[in-house]
DNA sequence: AAGGTGGATCTGAAATTCATAGTGCCGCTC
DNA sequence: GAGCGGCACTATGAATTTCAGATCCACCTT
């Protein structure tokens, strides 16, 4: 079931050797949560994951082989494209929420707010970081839920994108200093 | 808040980073996933991953030392243990679920059954993948729950723990031929 | 005392990942 | 029309990780 080298996951009943197989990877998984935030082109991936040009290359690569992601041309000459998320890995979603459910709950110094906000469509209310919706009292489905960054966040990954181009701008003028 | 060498994860906001930062790599995962089956031996766990054993006893070190893993002895001279999830880490259960429920729903040859079956613990009755409950009508807690593995995955993890120690015995014979 | 078991650790080869540097293409400016 | 700078990569060699396979150690069984 999967396009790229993978192997060793796919003699097993076991779904989530399966899964682990294609998105088993620190960079696979930031990388989604990029593009489920919206972002879709190589320099913001970049900045945003932290991975090398060369790692984000090759697993954007393997995503698209393996069907979650697919390259979307938004100009040709010069050829350019952007990344876009598949079905199949929008249905990521639960994984990433997940995760940053037990983020939120176990890896955080205290009960800082959480990065991001999550919202009941149906009736607008904050849902609790189980997913839970105070006022439907009931779990919510994740097709039924919005995002919101908030404000710290939000200038964290602004910052992170200036330094980026900052950066870059650096090691540029290093390589070639007086030409 | 990681105790491990990993870094890089920790001066960010977002709790997908924190997360990936100790479980994001397939070892961990896999690891995580028998340690809730209820495995808890070192060979157990090696034979039904296919980690090798210094990977294996490299990730138990650091999920310990992350917090994820307890030790704990069965017998002294020789010291020997049991692994065990703190609660830290049994509420990465919504992590693994949302891994098998994609796996089953992206990266399986067709529905065939799901190698573990589902059922709500108040009602009895057989979950979708997605969680929802068909008699109650709606998401259910993964606190509600209780899996059973199909018959065709407890042979497959059976004849895994015996391939395992046939392997073993076999590369012991080839080591030591005639002594 | 010989052999087996469970839980590791060591060693050297193979593969992966990293930092850093460079390339190709184009549009814009001057 | 030459040069500058942005974007999306690719190349390279060093550092790190992972692997297969052997070895070790302390017991236990026979």
């Amino acid at each position: 079931m999967s396009a790229s080298g993978n192997d060793a996951d796919d003699d097993t009943l076991c779904p989530i050797a399966h899964s682990t197989g294609l998105v088993g990877d620190r960079w696979s998984i930031l990388i989604v949560r990029e593009l489920l935030l919206g972002q879709s082109r190589f320099q913001d991936l970049q900045a945003q994951t932290g991975a090398t040009s060369q790692m984000l290359a090759a697993r954007l690569k393997r995503l698209e082989a393996d069907g979650l992601v697919e390259r979307h041309p938004y100009s040709e000459r010069p050829p350019r494209h952007e990344y876009r998320l598949t079905p199949k890995g929008r249905h990521l979603m639960p994984v990433i929420l997940a995760l940053r459910t037990w983020g939120e709950q176990w890896c955080k110094p205290q009960s800082e707010q959480p990065a991001t906000r999550m919202f009941h469509r149906a009736c607008g209310s904050e849902l609790e970081l189980d997913g839970k919706c105070p006022a439907c009292g009931g779990l919510v489905a994740w097709t039924d839920m919005r995002g919101q960054p908030s404000e710290a966040y939000a200038e964290e990954r602004a910052r992170r994108a200036a330094d980026f181009t900052d950066h870059r701008r650096a090691a540029d003028a290093q390589t070639q200093p007086d030409r």
